[in-house]
DNA sequence: GATGAATGAGCCTTCATTCAT
DNA sequence: TATGAATGAAGGCTCATTCAT
């Protein structure tokens, strides 16, 4: 009596093709076929193709977050808090790169910056966690006294960067490389003694 | 050797609007009306649309590669030549945010994909200035011993990233901040002592 | 007998819906969801839509006769049931705008303009009774000696026109200006002295 | 080098097809392919179907009121000019059939509602040539001393109504009837003696 | 070179109707 | 009886590209 789950099918489907091919490149009806769905059945649980979208995104969004969350070793020193985020974080996209070209997509658009706005003022996505680690570290001297975005970038934008380089064949990222990377970034933001 | 300007016309206000609504989002009439010429005179000049976009973007690579590549202290330690070099690329973009939209939209787009590739197998663009700089900085021990892709990343990925929070208003880059976060680059990839 | 009344409440929003936003404008969909009623159940008591749009009509029509008839002064002169006719008929509409909405569109659709030819010929509607007056009115030289079809224009047509006037706000029917006007259309169509 | 008239000949063709099978009932493709134009072609000199269906109508009012006003006695008696206007309009409408029609379902959809409303606060239309003609007569006590709206509806009401049956076939108007109509209509809006 | 009217494939979305439960 | 998820034909509209002038 299972929800047939067609829902979450198209979502899957949409993921794929979208991450492929760009928003632009997929027209519903190609969905609905890959998906093995009446076209009119996509919009029974869609309010129209931006919504899919937004809820492909939300999805992936909260199993990062979760991704993230899990085992993060809490009341460990602020190095190995951050070391343990950002290889989580390359491991998890090196693992499921549709869902990183997704993203990189999503957040080049429209719906992605307005989005993004959301994510710095209030208290979404994997920035908040960060943030926290960021501003103990500021607090108790171990990072640079910078503002929380500069590091923000320095510790993560170059990962995002290395990431698409991998999943395009450009760099390859084996267990060493992405410790030592991280290690990188780590340098990167942390104070000089 | 005029064209009249049109062609020029035509490629500036190209830039203009792709970079503003994006690539998907400009009809190829819009470029045409704003630019106050026929529609039939784009495709005088350019093929179709999508070399259209090409060939914008091939110039604007050519002017930073240039700006780049201007007083590049050629003959100083690798240390200053890369803070050149990254503070050159933070400022121009930040006096050019409509091209630095329109390269990160180009870069995320299958024209940009297959380019980049050319970028690393061959002798383009302005990875190839740095990658002079690292390749010179392992010989001579100043840099870790990483693949260049992955200096390359932590690096200019990270300020890639940064600006475009400068441009998105998320965070605000001044001459001092600018030097902070460039020296912090720096120490992500510097080899320690 | 009471079909648990649902067919009742899809007819009667049916009607509602259809009178404020048009056939083309109201989805079964939204019929059912109005009448609380699953979409199935519309198709259990309606072949398609196209038949509940009759019956709704034919319905509304036997309502609106037997109104018409109830009271008429049978033995009165010609001139009193003409004028109970019209009076009664303006009354009604004024005090069921959406019926009349209904009715004005279905007589302007392809459903109505077949009905209508029916009542032509056959012996339906509104329309016999007025002719019996007629026909007698002319046989007694009260009335001019003009075919039913226009007496039936002349003294009803106008009417029709003014209700929706009135109905749209444009002008403001009460008890005088109703047997003012009734009036008017008794002139019209009786013959001169 | 003329037009080509496509324009022209996309309205033509709308008026026909709307005429006949509604405004619902006919896609754009429709109107286009019987007009032997390609569908884009619509859209360059039409906003929408809605603009279309606007402007078609604003055609044909304009070719009304120049009929009507042409050879308009217009200092004859209020009579004379009543009898004139109605009889023009009739047998206008007698000869255009298909504009009637049109007529009568654009007046009855939202878009001519609205417009109606214009018609009245205004000066527009066919409404106002006959205002005047009212208001004289009132005026000068040769009509009854009922608001505008009301003389209106019983002076052409009726006859709308007339048409309407004339061209579905209902009743037969030839010069002979349209007099005796019109009289009848004069006789219902004018003032007893 | 320059123009812009014309084209039509293709996209997003709606909605009447069905049918398994 | 009653339900409502599922269907897919069909409609409005866009836009890259062409070509006669």
């Amino acid at each position: 009596m299972k929800d047939s789950d067609k829902r979450g099918k198209i979502m899957q489907t949409a993921l794929e093709l979208f991450a492929e091919q760009g928003f632009h490149g997929v027209p519903m009806t190609m969905i609905a076929q890959k998906a093995s769905v009446a076209i009119g059945t996509i919009y029974l649980y869609f309010t129209n193709k931006e919504s899919l979208i937004n809820e492909v995104f939300l999805e992936m969004e909260k199993t990062i977050i979760a991704t993230i969350q899990d085992e993060l070793p809490t009341n460990r020193p602020i190095r190995e808090r951050f070391l343990h985020v950002t290889r989580v974080l390359i491991k998890y996209f090196i693992n499921h790169p549709l869902q990183f070209r997704y993203m990189e997509q999503y957040m080049n658009s429209p719906f992605g910056i307005s989005r993004r706005r959301d994510a710095v003022v209030g208290k979404y996505s994997n920035y908040e966690i960060l943030s926290v680690i960021f501003e103990e570290g500021i607090t108790h001297q171990i990072l640079k006294d910078l503002p929380i975005g500069m590091l923000y970038s320095v510790g993560i934008g170059s990962l995002m960067f290395l990431i698409r380089d991998h999943i395009l064949g450009f760099v390859t990222l084996d267990e060493n490389s992405i410790n030592q990377v991280t290690e990188a970034c780590w340098d990167g933001i942390k104070r000089y003694r």
